[in-house]
DNA sequence: TCCAAAACAGGACAGTCATCCTGTTTTACA
DNA sequence: TGTAAAACAGGATGACTGTCCTGTTTTGGA
């Protein structure tokens, strides 16, 4: 299927790659593929190697080392994932509380009609690495408060328009994050993706919150969610 | 400091080792200290010899493979290490609520007051060997479900006293596991336990329930909690 | 057209890994 | 005390692993 990419041109007219930095992005793409699948430690170069269609020296020009590897999937691939799932989802809704609400139930409804559950890619690379390598572990911890911070500022945004006046926003933020990467971190054990619905219904009713006003709360707040 | 039980004893009336099973304790003690500081793929059996001061043939024979080793400290030590830090507290517990924001503030204080942040274990683990292995992966699920498990009998019994009415046990349950796993998450990768403050507040205030009523229900929640 | 630099090929290399094997010692039991 | 089985010693082994090195090809600018 990509043999037009890693087949040999002969003439002037055809370029060896069909597009710029061709085979570094393709590296990137099997790596954060590979990473989220089987785990930094678990992925040999080789298989990289073989399964891109690359060789040695190739890959060596481009990425010196496998931690040079990593980071850049980190800093490319798997921060923009958390933008691009997270970020950007809870800046266009019409409220923080709505933002997170949307984003788990696409999540579920993605894991759930795809199968299984491979995690959450920064939550998975950050428990491999974040004791590992200091350099992996700053870069990882970025993504996450870059991440709750998108949440507290949509929060803050709200208040300023006179909603959610009683939320800390950094709170907010930090349960939202907490509970989606820990549910992640259950579904993808239990290969089940409920866990992730209990939690967005129990984070709807506010359940920690009071001992006797839950459901008749809850009843009013229905129509608003 | 344990020279005198790796050292071989001369005369009969001196056993080999001064308690019984004492080898494979001390394995699994390694063992579980190595998986948890570096994880599974990055801690090599040469390491866990040298470490456990255990040649190569006692290891093999107690433990055949790596992976039956990993099972064991799976089975034996992580399940007993939730037990202890969780479920009993939990179940000793006046309240599940009160059981869970016990926990949390307990784990808080432990973590600031040592300094850095290894994660949990059961976490740790599960990311790793999750996807790797059949057998890890359903020995840890167990883990995990026996954890929600407890906390949801426990809002169950609060209800049978009448209290928690308004309240889904597996709910409440998923939602606590999630939000200190995912905090932990965070409080590693960031070698900062705030994000475990941050996330037991937010859970009192009940910050995803009510869109106007949070404040001022919290001035009367903050007796009770 | 020419040439220096970048991009890539492909194998070599030293080191590490988990496992296994053959002996030797200790234990449990009769 | 005698003996079979368990418990351990300690090295051998073959299969990777990440990295590097020497050539060759391609590219961009003069």
């Amino acid at each position: 299927m990509s043999a037009e990419i890693t087949a040999r041109p002969k003439s002037r007219a055809q370029k060896r790659t069909n597009d710029p930095e061709g085979m570094r992005k393709k590296v990137l793409d099997v790596a954060e593929e590979a990473f989220q699948a089987r785990g930094y430690q678990a992925s040999s170069m080789g298989d990289l190697m073989a399964t891109a269609g690359v060789t040695g020296g190739a890959l060596h020009h481009h990425f010196a080392t496998k931690k040079a590897l990593a980071l850049a999937v980190i800093e490319e691939r798997v921060a923009a994932a958390v933008e691009e799932t997270w970020i950007e989802p809870v800046r266009m809704a019409p409220s923080a509380r709505e933002g997170v609400r949307s984003v788990f139930a696409a999540v579920a409804a993605e894991l759930e009609q795809q199968g299984f559950v491979r995690g959450c890619p920064l939550n998975n690379l950050a428990h491999e690495l974040s004791l590992a390598d200091p350099d992996f572990r700053i870069a990882l911890a970025g993504i996450f408060s870059g991440w709750r911070q998108a949440i507290a500022d949509k929060i803050s945004a709200d208040q300023q328009a006179g909603r959610e006046l009683g939320t800390d926003p950094q709170r907010f933020a930090a349960l939202a994050v907490a509970s989606y990467s820990g549910a992640m971190s259950m579904a993808k054990t239990a290969q089940d993706a409920s866990v992730l619905r209990d939690c967005l219904m129990a984070l709807e009713q506010g359940v920690m919150s009071s001992k006797t006003g839950t459901r008749r709360r809850n009843r009013i707040l229905h129509r608003a969610l």
